[in-house]
DNA sequence: CTTTCGATGATCT
DNA sequence: GATCATCGAAAGG
């Protein structure tokens, strides 16, 4: 399976798909271990009403980053999903830490490994992705997007942080992960 | 352990 | 003027 081939799938294909592939950034990232999906006809997407100037990427090519500014403080990344006409994406919310861990230190500066990409503004800060980065293709330097050895057990969830269609259980999290962004609950 | 709240800027009403 | 796909520090129990 190739990334373009996932991508070919509905938008909670290429989220449920996406966890356990392993993304990079000029060779720093990890697992893919918690994501959401954001579709067409979603209200709590942010091209549910239309392009604008902030989310046109969502309205680009598929396999490309939108990446957008969150509370004016935090970066977001989402992989931009093959919705003709419309505007989908999966948002990028927590990653295992496997390669460059010393530069994630460096540009998170926490005491814990677990804080490094276990959130989406933690995850952008430490891959040092940025509004720049909107539109970039994934497919190429520095961008890699690598297939997993083994598939991954996923489990959907309620969305986290939104306030429309809060109970749409679209946020797909690798069952038994430490790195995502919340840790399960005792029952 | 849990809850509250400030930061900060683009978008929406 | 209000809301927001967040984070982390501070305050409370």
């Amino acid at each position: 399976m190739t990334l373009a081939e996932l991508l070919q799938g509905s938008v909670h294909e290429v989220a449920a798909g996406l966890v356990g592939w392993t993304l990079l950034v000029d060779g720093v990232g990890g697992r893919i271990v918690e994501v959401e999906a954001y579709d067409e006809d979603d209200p709590a997407s942010h091209a549910y009403r239309g392009a604008n100037a902030r989310n046109g990427s969502m309205f680009g090519p598929p396999g490309h980053l939108y990446v957008y500014r969150s509370y004016g403080i935090h970066w977001c990344a989402n992989v931009v999903c093959e919705r003709p006409g419309h505007g989908a994406g999966v948002l990028l919310r927590a990653l295992q830490p496997t390669h460059g861990l010393d530069r994630m230190r460096d540009r998170r500066r926490v005491a814990d490994d677990r804080l490094l990409c276990s959130g989406p503004g933690r995850l952008t800060q430490a891959l040092g992705l940025s509004g720049a980065d909107d539109g970039a293709d994934l497919s190429r330097p520095p961008f890699a997007v690598l297939p997993p050895s083994a598939p991954s057990v996923v489990e959907r969830t309620p969305r986290i942080g939104i306030s429309r269609a809060v109970e749409q259980p679209w946020r797909y999290v690798e069952v038994g992960t430490s790195w995502s962004s919340r840790r399960r609950r005792a029952a």
